[in-house]
DNA sequence: CTGAAAGCGCTTACAG
DNA sequence: CTGAAAGCGCTTACAG
C-alpha cells in the first residue's frame, strides 16, 4: 500500500486503477457506470485493478461531473419530541429509506423544528446537497421554508396534500375525506345517533378533510357543538374527550382524527368509568401500533404507509429524471375491532 | 434571471460572482472562506454581486478540491423499533445535532439495523461521504463494519466503550461501574440486604460495567442466583422481575441497568401488588424522560447525555483536525425520587 | 469498443 | 491584498 508523506494511504482514483488494467480513465468510467460499451476483456481487467488497488468512487467528483448527488432528503418539519411521540413519521422513514435503498440512493434525514434549524434545512437542500426531497410535515406551517426549496428548483413530493402548495408540488396523500365518511357511517350502522369527533390541527390537510369527510357523512345530523380540536398528540385526545364529555354527556360515540388522540380519550373514558363501545363507541384514524395496545383494541382506519412511501419515493424519482410532478390519492381501509 | 436551454436557471458560479464584482474567482474564494486577506472595496463588492447573483456555493465542488466533506455521519446500529423505544438515542442524536450546528458542520443520520443496510452504510462511509462518525451502539455487535470503517482511515468516536476496540478508537462513556456502584450502596443505605440486579446485555460496556460495579459494591454479600438479563427492553425488564420473584421471592431491593427495565419491573410489581418502596425498593439508570412518568417516580443514575453529546462531537471534530482520538468517562449522579 | 481531452465548480500555493 | 494557473477526481461527447 502507498502512503503519502502524511499517515493516511492515499486514495486510490480512476487513474490508478486505469493504470493497474492497462486501459484509459474513459474505459473505467464507462465500466463504472452501467459496463456500456466495455469489452469483456478490459471489463475482467478493470474489475481487478478495482479490487486489487481497493478503489471506492469519490462521491463529490462524481457529482461535480454529473451534476446529481444520487441522495434525496427526508424533510420533517416537526420537533424531535412530535418525532418520537408521532409514529407515522416513523413509519414513512422506514418506508421511505426501504424503498430508496432498493434503488440505491441514498437518504438524508433532516429534522426542521426550529427556525435555526429551518434556515440550516434550506441552505443544506438548495445548496445542491441532495437531488430532491420528500416532505413531511403535518402542519402547513413552513410556506417560507417550502417556498424557496420549490423555487430553488428543488425536486419535491409532499406527503398529505401539501396546503398552499397543492397545485405546485407532486404529493402522496391518503384520501383523508372519505375515510373520514366511511368511519362515520360506521358509527352510524351502530345506530349511534350523538356522533362527536375529536378533529385534528386546522392548519394540516389530514386535519381539515377528515372533518369535512365527518360532516359530510352526518349531513343534517351534524352539531358543531360535537367538534373539538386537538394536535395529534395523546393528551389533547384525553382533554378534547373531556372537554366534549362537559359538553355533551349525552354523546355515544366520538371519532378521532387519529389512533393517538383516540388512545387518550380512551383512556379519558376508562378514568370515567364509562363503557366503550358500550356507552361510547370510539374510532381512530391511521391503524397506528397503538390501535392493538388499547383496551378495548381500537377500531380505525388504515392508512397505506407503506404504499405512500413507495408511491414518494417513485414520484420523486420521476421528477428529478425531468418529468412534472404528479399528485396521488389512496384509498384508506376501515378496520374493525372492538372500540366500535 | 439567465435561463439556458432546459426549463431550470443555471446556477451562478464563483465565476459569475467575480465577474460581477470585478475581481478574480480567487478572491471570491478568498472571501467565501473567512475573507482573510481580502480588502475592504473588494470584499464589499463580492458581498453585493453575490446577493445580486444568487450565488450558492457548490458543495461538491468545494469537497473535492478541500477533500473536506463538512459534515459527520450519527451512525446508529440499532433497529428503527429499538431507535424509536429508547430514548437515550433521541437525546444524543438531539445533543450531538445541536452541538454540531454550532460549528456549521451537517449531521447525517444513518440506521443500520440490518445487514443490507450495515453494508450501505459502511460503502456511504469508507466512500468519503463524511469527514467523521459518530457512532452510537449499545451492542459490541459489529466488528466488521467498525473494523471496515477503521480501517478506511474515517475518524470515529463511539459513545459507550467500543467493545473490541477500546484501543483504537476514541470515545466518551458514562462511569457505569462507579454509577452502579453508588446506586448499590444507595441501596443499602436503605437497610436492604437482599438486592437484586437486572443487568444489561452482556455485550454492551454498559451492561458488562454496570453488572460489574453491581457484584463489587456488594462484595460478599453478592449472589449470583439474584442476577437476571434484559436487553434494556420494558418488556424484558418486566420478564426478569418475573423470574427473579419465583426464583427469590425474599429480594428487598433491585437494581435495574436502564430506566426501561426498571419501568417494566415496576409494572411486574404493580400487578402483583408488591409495594415499592415498602416491600422492593428499585433503583434504574439513566433518568430518561421515563423515570418521572413510573409510580412511584424512579430513583435513578443521571447520565449526562447532553454533556456526552458535546464532548463526542468536540472530540471527533479534532480526530477530523488531525490530532489522535482521546477517550472520556463522565461522572453520572445519584437521583433519588420515590423508588428508593 | 476505446482513448484523448474538455469540463464540472471550487481552492490554494505561488508570484507579484 | 490580488490574479493566473494548477489541481481535486470524476464523466462525457467526440473521433476513431
Amino acid at each position: 500500500m502507498t502512503m503519502n508523506s502524511g499517515d493516511r494511504p492515499r486514495r486510490p482514483t480512476v487513474s490508478d486503477v486505469a493504470a493497474e488494467a492497462g486501459v484509459s480513465r474513459g474505459t473505467v468510467s464507462r465500466y463504472l457506470n452501467g459496463g456500456h460499451w466495455v469489452s469483456p476483456e478490459a471489463e475482467a481487467a478493470v474489475a481487478a485493478a478495482i479490487r486489487k488497488t481497493g478503489y471506492r468512487i469519490n462521491p463529490h467528483a462524481r457529482s461535480l461531473a454529473t451534476q446529481r448527488t444520487n441522495s434525496v432528503a427526508f424533510l420533517l418539519t416537526e420537533s424531535f419530541e412530535r418525532l418520537f411521540e408521532d409514529p407515522n413519521f416513523a413509519r414513512l422513514m422506514r418506508g421511505t429509506s426501504a424503498a430508496l435503498a432498493e434503488r440505491d440512493v441514498s437518504l438524508v434525514f433532516i429534522l426542521a423544528g426550529s427556525d435555526a434549524e429551518r434556515r440550516r434545512a434550506r441552505d443544506f437542500i438548495t445548496q445542491g446537497h441532495v437531488d430532491g426531497v420528500l416532505l413531511v410535515s403535518s402542519h402547513a406551517g413552513e410556506p417560507g421554508l417550502i417556498e424557496e426549496i420549490h423555487r430553488a428548483g428543488v425536486p419535491v413530493i409532499a406527503c398529505g396534500i401539501p396546503l398552499g402548495f397543492e397545485r405546485k408540488l407532486g404529493w402522496v396523500a391518503a384520501d383523508d375525506t372519505t375515510g373520514a365518511r366511511e368511519m362515520t357511517a360506521h358509527l352510524r350502522s351502530l345506530g349511534r345517533t350523538r356522533i362527536a369527533t375529536i378533529a385534528g390541527p386546522r392548519d394540516t390537510s389530514g386535519g381539515i378533510q377528515r372533518l369535512t369527510g365527518f360532516r359530510e357523512e352526518l349531513g343534517e345530523a351534524f352539531d358543531a357543538d360535537l367538534v373539538e380540536h386537538g394536535d395529534y398528540s395523546r393528551r389533547s385526545g384525553r382533554a378534547a374527550m373531556a372537554a366534549l364529555l362537559e359538553r355533551a354527556p349525552d354523546i355515544d360515540a366520538v371519532f378521532a382524527a387519529n389512533d393517538l388522540m383516540a388512545a387518550g380519550a380512551l383512556a379519558e373514558l376508562a378514568e370515567r368509568g364509562i363503557t366503550v363501545p358500550g356507552r361510547i363507541a370510539v374510532g381512530g384514524f391511521d391503524d397506528a401500533a397503538v390501535a392493538v395496545e388499547t383496551t378495548p383494541a381500537l377500531t380505525t382506519m388504515r392508512q397505506p404507509f407503506d404504499r405512500i412511501s413507495q408511491e414518494m419515493v417513485r414520484l420523486l424519482l420521476e421528477v428529478i429524471a425531468g418529468e412534472k410532478p404528479a399528485r396521488m390519492t389512496l384509498p384508506t381501509d376501515l378496520v374493525v375491532r372492538d372500540s366500535a
